[in-house]
DNA sequence: TACCCGGAAGCTGA
DNA sequence: ATCAGCTTCCGGGT
């Protein structure tokens, strides 16, 4: 993999740890490596380390350990902890799973887990990435709205996420598409005002990209329009959110209050943390103030149908998620493929860049669940290629039901089968790709092939019936 | 040329 | 060790 140089806060503003916010809250306060973050509301004087605290938790002694609870216990006033049950060093505090940190201090453990996968995440980001500056270039104009854009459908308050925003914005919460400290209970996110398709043309860079170049050696699609890569879409309503909020203690109890609202303790493991591509996606289309618009947007959040506005920068946002600095569109798009077969996502035809989630967001988090049970399943059906091809030769369009009958071996190109491509014989692909298959299994499983419940009409169905369960 | 596709193998964290 | 979910690379089609 490639070493990026890319422009990181470093010094100070990355010691004073915006905590508690997640690993991932990096990359939402400072949402591209090529621009300089903004103003973090956490970030100043309460919110940094104890001196002498090593910025890598893994690293830390006994002591150290110690000392970083106590801080916790006061930054975010959390409960005391019983320091019995961290008789270790910061290796093994990093080891414990949030369901281990939950267990020795009741209440705090998710907190607790945030703040040391960022403080993680943090030192290997910056062991990773020296800042390098390089030439500040800016995106000439913004991209261009498809023709085919729909307006705004401002409608999905749907989910779990709407209690949390608006206390959100009453706390002065900025950044709160916090992806990762886990909102993602459900990952729909819901905007509490206007939401789809904004390009955001609005944004008007102000600062220097910072941007040496995964892509210089990275595959195509990279390089073109990194040369034009700006700062990141930022909407004016962002400003002063990000600056208004002052690092106070209270403050901090209300972002814990906040917190636990959103991640009781008795359903840790309900998210995913936007570490599954969909969910990464979803919450950036579902970002409360549109930040991401500029990566990608809804084009009709109704059907699930979304743009990527630009690959290259939306790539190198998953890469820094996950910590794959190579990644480009070519690989990240080979991911969404694969959303293909397991009936997540399709491509909309004719146009660059579009895909449609065929499952909302309280579907998709359900496939963790779901999967837990594939194994009482019936097993999948196997439909031979050669006879999916023939059935499904006629294309669809954006909006049409997907064939009840959808195939979905994974050895079946189940997303596209009017393709015509010639392909290897099915008999010798259908004895591939086991591994791939359980996953098709999972797939499978959640799509009862008599629903067309993956049609864009049932995904609007389903937003509005989970409107009418809020 | 960029996008798009899916096969194949490998990696990583749980 | 197993598995899910990618990541990486690739050859080929549009």
């Amino acid at each position: 993999m490639k070493v990026v140089s890319l422009q990181l806060p470093s010094g100070p503003s990355m010691e004073r740890l915006p905590l508690p916010f997640s690993p991932t809250e990096l990359l939402w306060r400072y949402p591209l490596p090529w621009g300089p973050p903004p103003p973090s509301p956490l970030g100043d004087t309460k919110a940094q380390l104890p001196a002498g605290l090593p910025p890598e938790p893994r690293l830390w002694t006994r002591e150290d350990v110690v000392v970083f609870l106590k801080w916790c216990e006061r930054e975010f006033d959390l409960p005391n902890f019983d320091m019995d049950l961290f008789q270790m060093n910061g290796k093994a505090l990093c080891l414990l799973t949030k369901t281990d940190l939950g267990e020795r201090c009741p209440g705090a453990g998710d907190v607790l887990h945030n703040v040391l996968q960022m403080l993680v995440r943090d030192a290997a980001l910056l062991g990773r990435m020296p800042s390098s500056p390089v030439t500040p270039t800016a995106r000439a104009a913004p991209y261009p709205p498809s023709p085919h854009s729909h307006p705004p459908t401002p409608t999905w308050a749907v989910d779990g996420f709407h209690h949390f925003h608006s206390a959100a914005a009453a706390a002065a919460q900025p950044n709160s598409v916090t992806l990762s400290p886990a909102p993602s209970v459900d990952s729909s996110g819901s905007p509490q005002r206007g939401d789809a398709v904004t390009y955001a043309p609005t944004y008007a860079p102000s600062v220097p990209t910072q941007v040496q170049a995964a892509s210089s050696g990275s595959n195509h699609s990279d390089s073109d329009e990194e040369a034009q890569f700006a700062p990141p879409p930022r909407s004016p309503k962002e400003a002063p959110l990000t600056s208004s909020a002052p690092q106070t203690h209270a403050q901090h109890s209300h972002y814990r209050a906040q917190h636990r609202e959103f991640f009781p303790n008795d359903m840790p493991e309900s998210n995913t943390n936007g570490r599954l591509l969909w969910d990464f996606l979803q919450q950036l289309l579902n970002d409360p103030t549109q930040r991401y618009t500029n990566y990608i947007a809804w084009k009709n959040r109704e059907t699930g149908v979304f743009k990527i506005v630009d690959p290259a920068g939306l790539a190198k946002l998953w890469g820094i998620q996950k910590n794959h600095l190579s990644m480009n569109y070519d690989k990240m798009s080979r991911a969404l493929r694969y959303y293909y077969r397991v009936n997540i996502l399709r491509k909309v035809q004719g146009e660059r860049h579009c895909y449609q989630f065929l499952r909302n967001p309280t579907e998709l988090k359900n496939i963790k669940n779901i999967s837990l049970l594939r194994q009482q399943m019936s097993p999948t059906r196997v439909v031979p290629q050669a006879v999916v091809k023939t059935e499904m030769k006629e294309e669809r369009c954006e909006d049409e039901p997907v064939d009840e009958d959808m195939p979905t071996d994974l050895s079946i190109t189940a997303s596209e089968p009017w393709r015509k491509r010639a392909r290897p014989d099915p008999s010798s692909v259908a004895s591939q790709h086991d591994k791939h298959r359980i996953s098709a299994l999972i797939g499978d499983n959640l799509m009862p092939k008599r629903e067309p419940e993956y049609s864009a009409e049932n995904y609007a169905l389903n937003l509005r019936s989970e409107k009418c369960e809020q």
